[in-house]
RNA sequence: GCCCCCGUAGCUCAGCUGGCAGAGCAGGCGACUUUUAAUCGCGAGGUCGAAGGUUCGAGUCCUUCCGGGGGUACCA
């Protein structure tokens, strides 16, 4: 099917080339230069329900709609034609006696954006329609559209040539139109709370904010390598620095690591900063702007994810790390306060617990296995242990754990929040152990930031972050249970001539 | 990475145990002035993902490769 690129031309463009060149000769340009359009779809449709019962027409009433082509009935003196425009479906009317050049319709086909002109009228059976005194072709197309019944099912086309599923597929068209609002729904909730939308470099000197492999560049001008961002984080915190109390960014990171139903290696990010704010605040704010957006864009905060019901509303569950993994496993972490033990005691039960992993891996080892999965209704996951996460501020009286949470919505974690850490010689030390852990083994480390840990040197007052991945959550709010069918373009292998 | 499944006409799909490559839609021609997956008639349309192998004979069996999907491992 996709043995070539691009398909030599067929039988089927040849006809349809052949269609522009009669219209050429008959004196009309198959892709004129501007169009005329008074209404939409919707608008057009919406006029023909508001006449009064009984009336069949909208009398002296003239539009110009506009749309492509999806469906065609001929029925020999009369034809009935689908138009498909950004606001839906609209049915029009052609009738030999009633429109002029009847015959050259026989140069459209499916596909074809045309205009007609024509008055709102309400059929036999109560459709709204437009019956048209003339028609315009807007531009021709050379090739078919996909099966107007079925749609475009092959997933590989479906994602090579999105704008063939975009136009064969209403789900893929709400898909897309959601995943649009639930952006703008959320820009709009920290804008009105005082945040600051900003943008910071994608090309950088090296990886900060997390731990992930990054894809490599040259930066030409400079002669120098760059690598594609991982993470928002430590941009957004040298602004805090500067004294920008609330900053947020929506932007895309790049993680040259495996693809799964959840993992795309280009994925788009939406991280806040509020000074003044810990993490326990952000979680209401996280609650908030999530149930919110489902309001906002879908009316309700109840949603269906792979057969689960979810209720998005706040407040969400909140347990402790410690208490899931009592609760799901019956492990009490501190029976087991260092990796040996705890590596143990996994391997014990059966699960992997691999011997370069630290204790911090282990403990995430272990919710991973026995908590994650439980997790169907949202749920904030709080106090990491402090060798999971370096960016984060310990626990008052608790040293071994750091104010952070995860959440969790239908088993997949969907946002990620500390108190930011903010002593910078703590934060100097906690890269340095990071870097003992990668001397033991575990390459999945947090690089030490000089050039950050100088800007933290000069102080960041107490900070509540938070970041949360975009397309987890329209997964969720589309009930697409792949990253892929809520990315318009997914990464595809390329075509071999 | 590894495991499983898939690839047949422009699109959606059949094709059984190896024996003449099919249907619907779209497209072409013809009929039909209120249809809506319109209907009816007639024709047309194929590198069966690619290459090799087994066989008298391969869409079908075997091998390798290409592309996709699902699962699994690591990262959000």
């Amino acid at each position: 099917m996709f043995a070539r690129k691009v398909p030599p031309m067929d039988e089927l463009m040849a006809q349809r080339v052949a269609k522009v060149e009669a219209l050429r000769e008959a004196g009309v340009d198959p892709y004129p230069t501007r169009a005329a359009r008074t209404h939409t779809s919707a608008e057009v449709i919406a006029m023909v329900e508001a006449l009064p019962e009984g009336a069949t027409e909208a009398e002296g009433i003239v539009v110009d709609v506009a749309g492509r082509i999806v469906a065609r009935r001929d029925m020999g003196k009369a034809t009935f034609i689908d138009i498909l425009d950004g606001h839906g479906r609209l049915q029009v009317l052609l009738r030999q006696n009633t429109l002029e050049n009847y015959d050259t319709l026989k140069n459209t086909d499916l596909g074809d954006f045309v205009g007609f002109r024509g008055t709102p009228i309400r059929t036999r059976t109560g459709q709204p329609t437009v019956q048209a005194a003339t028609w315009t072709m807007l531009a021709k197309a050379l090739h078919a559209p996909p099966e107007k019944y079925h749609g475009l099912a092959d997933s590989e086309q479906r994602q090579r040539r999105r704008y063939l599923d975009l136009m064969a597929n209403e789900e893929t068209r709400r898909v897309f139109t959601v995943r649009s609002r639930v952006i703008a729904s959320i820009r709009r909730f920290l804008d009105a709370r005082g945040f600051l939308e900003v943008e910071t470099p994608i090309l950088q000197e090296s990886e900060s904010g997390a731990a992930a492999r990054p894809f490599l560049t040259h930066f030409n001008a400079i002669d120098e390598q760059r690598v594609l961002r991982i993470s928002l984080e430590l941009h957004l915190k040298r602004l805090v620095i500067g004294g920008f109390e609330r900053v947020y960014e929506i932007g895309r990171n790049f993680r040259n690591e495996g693809m799964s139903f959840k993992h795309n290696p280009e994925f788009t990010m939406m991280e806040t900063y509020e000074a003044y704010a810990d993490y326990l605040k952000v979680a209401e704010m996280a609650e908030q702007m999530v149930s919110n957006a489902a309001l906002e864009v879908l009316g309700t905060t109840k949603i269906t994810f792979r057969d689960h019901e979810i209720d998005l509303a706040p407040p969400w569950r909140r347990i402790t790390f410690n208490d899931a993994l009592m609760e799901y496993a019956e492990l009490d972490l501190t029976a087991f306060p260092n990796a040996e033990s705890l590596r143990a005691e996994l391997r014990r039960r059966g699960v992997d617990a691999p011997v370069t992993a630290g204790y911090g891996k282990l403990c995430d080892e272990a919710m991973s296995h026995y908590v994650e999965p439980n997790l169907i209704q949202p749920t904030f996951l709080l106090d990491y242990p402090v060798e999971l996460s370096p960016l984060a501020k310990r626990k008052p009286g608790n040293p071994r754990m750091v104010e952070r949470f995860e959440c969790f919505v239908a088993g997949f974690e969907c946002g990620n929040a500390y108190t930011e850490l903010n002593d910078p010689i703590e934060q100097r030390q906690r890269f340095e152990a990071q870097l003992d852990l990668k001397a033991a083994g575990d390459d999945e480390v947090e690089l030490v930031d000089d050039d950050f840990l100088f800007a933290l040197e000069h102080g960041m007052p107490p900070t509540g972050g938070f970041g949360m991945g975009i397309d987890r959550l329209v997964m969720l709010l589309t009930g697409q249970s792949s990253i892929r069918e809520v990315i318009l373009f997914p990464p595809m292998k390329s075509l071999k001539e």
